[in-house]
RNA sequence: GCGGUCGUGGCGAAGUGGUUAACGCACCGGAUUGUGGCUCCGGCAUUCGUGGGUUCAAUCCCCACCGGUCGCCCCA
């Protein structure tokens, strides 16, 4: 029996998981700032939803893609990435009907794709993603790209690069497509065997191969920027401007073409400059697919979205050196001796909480020695002693840890006595 | 899919071809019969990843597999 978590998969412990609470919290206010709505679609989707969504050629259908068949012989797959099913969401729920437009949404989901995993990279992994939906306005790429930008500084992040480039519309890319393919045709042997392939398919991605990097074609190879007719050039022109307008620093890189099929205009890139940081240095990407909605059956609708990896998020955090402390602490443990005492303390306990009073006791019949150990290690801030003689007296002895100092309450009133004391601050600062 | 490296208690980490597998941390108990963070004492591995082989004998040698980790491809 194999009773390890599967794969490229992991558990997040508590340890871990303040961590992700910290940053999912900072972006979530983001968001609601920017006035972005969150959205949640099924993990699964129908095989369909992929293979037209992302593309036929793009290396997550071809080969990453967690694919089964369900017990009515439907083919599901688990989602390999965020916009897909999003866009899908979007037509299914005529939300393009929505008076309120553009539609703008963001999730925080869990993807898959079967790959090796390695530092940064899980079968299983996390994505914050934003999509706007219904605005073909440069001034809404701005607002992504500064969106997923602000994430990054808000929760503690300072090197970063961006870059950006433009696809072009799509007879922008089908004349650059062409001239690729004139291009590299006549050295088509000297290339890769994946960029023989590629030539085919998606020409366009020949020019991120990192195998044929160096090769002299490569060099005076068709660019995407000498090929955007005057509309794409515009557009490209004003996004950039938007950008610095708003003081956001980019670089343009003509050869980041994204890896999915349904970029079209801008693309962007966001990775991290932290050293130590692996081989993988990619945080975020993102990019507009205005033809994506009406491929998967919707009206024709322009789209811009990005996918952050939040796993890598918090490794950038940690290669920087950012501490995300949250330090765990509790305002009153309850220390009980005694058999009727013991009872007692379940009582007070709940209405400790009840007031909205952080409390613990012990549930391992443990000494009173060892009550003190566990509260000193839950970082109390006071201890409340409950044993048999106080119960007699209806008393309890309330012990302040820090200061050592303990004073005598009644039992009735050392509910409200506790939040007083707590409320005046003079617990733990 | 390919390549490097690693696999000893809850964690970290020594170690040897031979009937008791160091040490540190953590945990539990006691010194201290009802008051913590210090100290001292004691306790804490019957699969040393799994299976097979070599050997009188293997945790240690050999092989295979599995898993972790890092890298290639690609990406978040």
């Amino acid at each position: 029996m194999n009773m390890k978590a599967p794969r490229g998969t992991v558990d997040l412990l508590p340890e871990n998981t303040r961590k992700w609470q910290y940053a999912e919290k900072k972006i979530k206010d983001i968001c609601d700032r920017y006035n972005f709505n969150e959205i949640r679609t099924p993990v699964f989707e129908h095989t369909e939803v992929f293979q037209r969504g992302v593309g036929d050629s793009t290396d997550i259908v071809q080969k990453e893609m967690y694919t089964f068949e369900d017990r009515g012989g439907r083919s599901l797959t688990l989602r390999p990435e965020g916009t897909a099913s999003v866009a899908r969401a979007y037509v299914e729920n005529k939300l393009f009907g929505n008076p309120i437009q553009p539609t703008k949404l963001y999730y925080f989901a869990p993807m898959f794709r079967y790959e090796r995993p390695q530092k940064g990279r899980m079968r299983q992994l996390n994505q914050f993603g934003v999509e706007v939906l219904g605005s073909a306005d440069p001034a809404v790429d701005a607002e992504v790209i500064d969106l997923a930008m602000t994430c990054y500084k808000e929760v503690g992040l300072s090197s970063l690069k961006l870059v950006i480039n433009s696809l072009g519309d799509s007879e922008s890319r089908d004349n650059h497509r062409n001239a690729l393919v004139e291009h590299f045709t006549p050295v088509k042997n000297e290339l890769c065997e994946d960029c023989q392939t590629r030539l085919k398919q998606n020409p366009l991605r020949i020019l991120d191969c990192k195998k044929d990097r160096e090769h002299p074609a490569m060099k005076n190879a068709p660019s995407i920027l000498d090929y955007l007719n005057d509309e794409s050039r515009e557009y490209f022109e004003q996004v950039k401007s938007y950008l610095t307008m708003m003081d956001i620093e980019y670089e343009v890189d003509k050869n980041l073409v994204r890896g999915l099929d349904y970029y079209n205009h801008t693309a962007f890139e966001i990775m991290s400059e932290a050293e130590g940081f692996g081989a993988i240095t990619t945080l975020a990407g993102g990019g507009r697919y205005n033809g994506l909605v009406e491929e998967l059956g919707g009206p024709d609708t322009p789209g811009i979205g990005f996918g952050m990896g939040f796993e890598r998020l918090l490794m950038a955090l940690e290669a920087e050196g950012k501490q995300v402390a949250i330090e765990e602490q509790l305002d009153c443990y309850v220390v009980a001796l005694g058999e009727q005492a013991e009872k007692e303390s379940v009582r007070i306990l709940h209405e400790l909480r009840a007031v909205g009073i952080k409390a613990e006791k012990d549930y391992l019949g443990r000494k009173m020695k060892a009550q003190f150990k566990s509260a000193d290690r839950f970082n109390s801030s006071y201890v409340l002693v409950l044993g048999d003689g106080e119960l007699e007296k209806q008393m309890i002895n309330v012990k302040n840890l820090e200061t050592g100092d303990q004073i005598e309450v009644k039992l009735q009133e050392v509910v409200s006595y506790m939040k007083e004391t707590l409320q005046g601050g003079t617990g733990n600062e």
